[in-house]
DNA sequence: ACTTACTCTGTGTACGTTCACAGACACTCA
DNA sequence: TGAGTGTCTGTGAACGTACACAGAGTAAGT
């Protein structure tokens, strides 16, 4: 062992059954108030402990008892999200209330290089932690793999297309989709048409579902231009699209902030002003939303509620219950800011 | 032992050594590459691993080794705060990667209510750390109790007053405040003000300080707005506040980006143009420097470095170095922008 | 052939807990 | 008096690993 200087040598469960001169059994006993211990060996117990400065040793106990009564929380995302991304921090809290309620202890990991993938993947494998709640993995991710050799309860929010039988907690898309397009529609637009990006994942395709959903009768399917990715490029191109088809239109849903990032620079170059002559509205409620200029009304994520469900679902399964199958999904918020 | 059920047993060492036919101790010497092991020992155990799957059992590792070769990185924020500053998230990162290269697992733990400071109490006094990085402690702070209790190895960003022989780093608030009012004073402007916040810290405090030491005889208490914490809200309402008691002010020292952030929105509510009619000034350097319009001026705080530095100070405890006394103060840098 | 050195392997013990069990003691009731 | 019941206590085993030690085997040098 090495012993680090200056550091005194902690007191064991045997230090206190010493001084208190009783067994550790009953020490044990004392600590974690079970009955059947007499009033007079509790006092000199507790006042052994109090003397000797006890603590139990957790990792102990652990070893034992084949839990380690807490939950890891993993960030998996590039340095600059991380710092950007104001979901994350809401997620974290979200999760830590969850756990906290449960007397779990939540710990946090970041990832952020090959050799923290390993590291935290050892950590994961290492029992020290009972189950864990996973933000925004990536497909063919080696941490999901570690989780499913594991068995380890998990939780995802959001979900990679690769993530089979685990639970996952995520948004309503399409309820979310229609709402903010119905909300456009009560600004008195009239020609209301969308850049649908990524039909091919169920964000996309469901947003797209929400916004008909929202026009009813008044849909016009000329009226939607569909983009391969959510990115900037894709966002111009897409109006640039929709000015061409319909040079009078006059409300945009773009599928999300950065699409509606793309969109503002295409109707500058159109000479349309926003929301003047167009209103437009994104999703995800991003940084984006606040680098634009006007700023973006948009759909923010209940990122606080996401956390916490995802907590909730993996003290589900610690308890024993099957997990929930097909995801959960929770409602979002309009935030409506000057775009339209 | 409670058998959480589709959970099946985990592979130990013995099922190893018995799958190779060879004893614990062998399987041990390649789990942990030490020399002296055949090379068909190697190969064989090798094989036994992937077969049944083992993961070594690090609770049962830490409890004979006496450490886990983890370290805490406690925040104890209050919910908003959290959120809207982007320096612990940059402390965060910082600190990650000084632990991450000396193969050190850094794990956070949030502090959010009463209940969470005691189960982290706990869970730092369980063993399942070797050292604590402990950002924005409060005064009177049990967990600093906790940690001198246990002689734990710990460094903090930002140091409380009752701090006394445990090791800090941080910036020099009042030099770094000085020297950017007196950046503004150089552009011109003759009625300046400050939003100053948090003055129950010391990092609030000292900024305050700076102010004053730059105006010298030219400081007006009555353009002193205080506002209890770093927050947007609070920003605005300093800055309204300010307009309300000199509408000609012509400068600001806001405490904090995000302070100057809300004060901007107070500013443009008011139809003030920035840095026309008023120049302002932040303090850190964050994302929202960059989210402003027009780019804010501000100081830049080694956010990052301070992580990493502390993190470092941890790490040379381990090694059973000596803390360094007094704390360490890193240089802080005006990033010079648009806003005034 | 005998020491010496080096390589490789297995075993016992320890880390600090919890749990099951066995036993001691006191009290009640037939 | 005896059996039964309830309260309290101590002890041995187990959790899964690392480490020290002992011992076996091989090779080289005298």
């Amino acid at each position: 062992m090495v012993t680090i200087p200056g550091r005194r040598k902690r007191a064991t469960i045997h230090d206190v059954a010493a001084e208190a001169g009783v067994s550790r059994g009953t020490v044990s006993r004392v600590v974690n108030n079970e009955p059947y211990v007499s009033a007079e060996a509790r006092v000199a117990i507790e006042a052994a402990i109090a003397k000797v400065g006890y603590v139990p040793n957790t990792a102990a106990r652990n070893l034992v008892m084949q839990r380690s009564q807490a939950v890891g929380l993993i960030v998996h995302e590039p340095h600059s999200l991380f710092l950007e991304d104001p979901n994350i921090g809401e997620i974290l809290l979200g999760a830590n209330s969850a756990l906290s309620q449960a007397d779990y202890q939540m710990v946090s990991l970041v990832i952020e290089s090959e050799r923290d993938t390993e590291r935290v993947a050892r950590y994961l494998s290492g029992g020290f932690v009972d189950g864990v709640v996973v933000v925004s993995a990536r497909e063919q991710d080696p941490i999901t793999r570690v989780i499913e050799r594991l068995d380890l309860p998990a939780a995802f929010v959001g979900h990679p297309q690769d993530l089979r039988d685990l639970p996952y907690v995520g948004i309503n898309n399409r309820a979310a989709a229609r709402a903010i397009t119905e909300r456009l529609i009560g600004t008195g637009r009239s020609r209301i048409g969308m850049i649908a990006a990524a039909l091919d994942r169920d964000s996309g395709a469901d947003r797209l579902a929400g916004f008909t959903d929202a026009l009813g009768d008044r849909f016009d399917p000329s009226l939607v231009a569909p983009v391969p990715l959510y990115t900037y490029a894709d966002g111009r191109d897409g109006m640039r699209a929709l000015l061409a088809r319909d040079p009078l239109i006059d409300g945009v849903f773009a599928a999300s902030d950065v699409i509606a990032a793309g969109a503002l620079n295409a109707l500058r170059e159109a000479g349309r002003s926003v929301p003047g002559d167009v209103g437009i509205v994104g999703f995800d409620d991003s940084a984006w939303a606040l680098r634009c200029q006007p700023l973006l009304s948009t759909v923010r994520q209940p990122a606080n509620g996401l956390g916490q469900r995802a907590a909730e679902s993996v003290l589900s399964q610690l308890r024993g219950e099957a997990p929930e199958l097909g995801g959960i999904l929770l409602d979002t918020e309009i935030v409506w800011r000057d775009s339209a």
